[in-house]
Order: C-alpha cells, then sequence, then structure tokens
DNA sequence: GTCTATACGGGGATAGAC
DNA sequence: GTCTATCCCCGTATAGAC
C-alpha cells in the first residue's frame, strides 16, 4: 500500500522501538529523530504529527498479524492443536516484533480501549473469539472439560505469553539469582501451550463424570 | 513512618490514579495538583519533585504487599492451597489498589528493571521464589507433576491475573460483543488458581474425583 | 526529499505573600 | 501549610533554503 519509502521505514522503526520502550508522550521529535539518523523536520514530512505517525506504528504492526494468528486457527486439525498453534502465533509475533507486547498493552493501559478505530483491538478481538470457538470445539468433541469457560480459558492462555514478554527485564533477574538461564521466549511458548492444554484437557474420569452431571 | 498528613496522602492518591493511567511523563504537575485539589506549588512542599513524588507512590503500595503475598504462602496447608492462596493475594492486592497493575508493568516495560533501588522488584521477588518453592514441594509430595520447570509454571500462574487487570478495558468490549457480561476480578481469580492447579496437577491423582464424589 | 533555524506553547519548578 | 504569579526550558511544529 504504502511506497515503502526507506527514510519512512527509518523512522517507523526509530518510532515503533521507542514508543513501545517509553511510551508515546515521553518519546520526543527530536529522539525519533536521532534514532532514525533523520532530523525533526523530516517526520512532519512523511507523517501528519507524532500522534499519525503513532498510529502508524499500530497499524503496521497489527498489519499481516491477523492472517498469521487466524491461519493458526485455521490449519489447526485437532482442539489441542488448535490451542498451541494459538500459542506458536503468539511466539513468532512477538519475535518478528519484539515491541508488540509493550505496545500492546500499553495501548490497552493507557487509551482503556476508547479508540474506535483500534486496529489493536480488531487483532484481539478476532484472534480472540477464534480462540474461543476452538476451545468450544474441544469441549464439545469431549477433549477439553466443560465445567470451565471458554472465555477466561481463552485470556489465561493468552496472557502467558504475553505476560512473559512484557515482564522479561524483570523475569530476567529473578532467574538469574537462582543462578539458572532465563528460558528463551520459545522454550516459553511451548511450555505455555503444554500448560493450558493440560489446564484444559478431560481426563477419562472427569468427562464421564462431567456427563453424569449434566 | 510518615505522618500521613492529609494533604499529602490526596496528592499521592491523585497521583497513583493518574500515574498509573498516563504514565510518568505524561502526567503533569498540574493534573495532579487538579486531581488532589490543591495546586502544583503543594507538590513540592510535601515531596521532592516528580519523580520523588513517583518514588514514594511505588513505596506506598509495596508497602505492605510483600507480608500480604508472603502470608498467603506461609498459612497454606498444601501445594494446591499454595497456589490458590498466591492467586487470591494477587486478587485482594489488587481489589485494594486497582492502580497497581498498571503500575507495575509500566514500571517493567519503561525502566527495564534497571533501577537498582527498586520496591516492585523486591515485591515480585520475594512472592516469586515464595511460589516456586510451593510448586517445588508439591512436585516433591507427588501431588504435582515433575516434568514441568518450577519458575514458567510460577509464570503462567501469575501472569493471568495480572494480565486480566491490565486488559480489563479490552476484555470488558470483547465480551459485552458476545453478549455475555464480564467477570469480576474475583470471579476470574478462582479460574486462574483452579487453572493454574490443572495444569500442575499430577496424572493418577485421584483424589480430585474422590472430593466430588464425596 | 532533506536539512537548519526558529516561533510558539506547555510543563516543571520557584519566589514570596498570606 | 497553602496559594498565586511567574520564570525558564524543552518539545512540537513550521518556514524556507537547498
Amino acid at each position: 500500500m504504502t511506497p515503502s519509502h526507506p527514510t519512512r521505514e527509518a523512522i517507523l522503526d526509530a518510532a515503533e522501538q521507542l514508543f513501545a520502550s517509553k511510551g508515546l508522550t515521553a518519546t520526543t521529535i527530536k529522539d525519533i529523530g536521532e534514532a532514525s539518523r533523520t532530523n525533526t523536520a523530516l517526520l512532519y514530512y512523511h507523517f501528519q504529527d507524532k500522534e499519525g505517525l503513532y498510529r502508524e506504528v499500530l497499524a503496521r504492526m497489527a498489519g499481516g498479524l491477523i492472517q498469521r494468528g487466524l491461519a493458526a486457527l485455521r490449519t489447526a486439525t485437532s482442539p489441542e492443536e488448535g490451542i498451541r498453534g494459538v500459542v506458536r502465533a503468539q511466539v513468532a509475533m512477538v519475535a518478528a516484533r519484539p515491541a508488540l507486547p509493550a505496545l500492546f498493552v500499553r495501548e490497552m493501559i493507557e487509551h482503556g480501549a476508547q479508540r474506535g478505530e483500534d486496529l489493536i483491538h480488531q487483532l484481539a478481538g478476532q484472534l480472540f473469539s477464534g480462540l474461543c470457538q476452538v476451545i468450544e470445539a474441544g469441549q464439545r468433541s469431549g477433549d477439553f472439560r466443560r465445567d470451565i469457560d471458554p472465555r477466561l480459558a481463552a485470556i489465561s492462555t493468552i496472557s502467558q505469553v504475553m505476560y512473559f514478554a512484557v515482564a522479561q527485564p524483570a523475569i530476567r533477574i529473578l532467574m538469574r539469582s537462582g543462578g539458572e538461564n532465563t528460558p528463551s521466549l520459545e522454550a516459553f511458548g511451548e511450555h505455555a501451550a503444554e500448560f493450558a492444554v493440560r489446564a484444559l484437557r478431560a481426563d477419562g474420569a472427569w468427562q464421564g463424570l462431567a456427563e453424569v452431571k449434566g
């Protein structure tokens, strides 16, 4: 869509990084100019203003990520694989765009989801409802426990990787003090998928009992 | 410790709320003066400057919370109850200080856990290692699966309530669109505790079935 | 398209009266 | 202890040369 002008991209890259780590207000135009090895005036040539640049950063991040996540859901061969696929998609997203979790969380805290045009919330909404459907399918098929709210299970599933990514610096310190190494994002993702599947899986006895109850 | 001067408290209250929702930089001295129904000069009478006020907000929040969390761990009668206790302590903390999750997450994102004197990280560290010990105890006793890293399980457990609290505005929208009501923090807490316990519980631990039957 | 120089306003911080 | 008025810097945004 956009001609992908190199200078434009450089500004977007620098801004994405700065907005994620310092926030919109705390990031100055001059910071962005410096980090992108350009200057303040160029920002106003390529973008409307700082707020406009911010919106484009969000839009660029969201672009394609919905597809990636939904693809993971669509290609799943079983409810369990659906869960694992969503978590792996999360990991892939974060690995591709490390600024994503911080920007995402900031957006939720700061603007309280009140921006009508918010691409991030579309992203969250689509993936969230897709994940809920996978869980519900698993409950119908008997793979997952029925005594659990799919929406709450979806939140629990998603929360893990998001929180891990956001808390990474703190986690690094906590782990170091224990002498061990920090797990990679990918390693944690595998753990998180397994954690969620385990929490959701109906063991034989439970399944029978739930059926008796229902 | 501090004489708890009423004006001082009013400024702290207003600042806590504003710092949580807008962040340190985006919150102006004048905002705080207005919200606390005082003025900008009073801030400088009671505190060193904006940064100093910020630190006192964090300190006030952390004060007593470590005890609350550790108390939950100490009074637990079983590993499972330890998990549930920690999650309930999280819920109680957030209910008592709604600004906590946003401030906490901001602190991690923004300062990258690099502030040496950080009370928040002490808080996190103490509760984190306590939770790890409970999980390890459960693994030794056979209540919990041994093929899981206690540190990763601790992160997964804690992440749920934190993420739920931070994402609350977005979640509210997602749930509304589905027609259903948003669950309360307390309700989600119970779910999260159950989710974690289920994920951790060792296969063939049939005491769960016995409990349901009896 | 890119840069330098600058205007304008807003925010942090203080002086000093009460 | 509290408030009003004010200073000064810094950040946003633009003008205009190249």
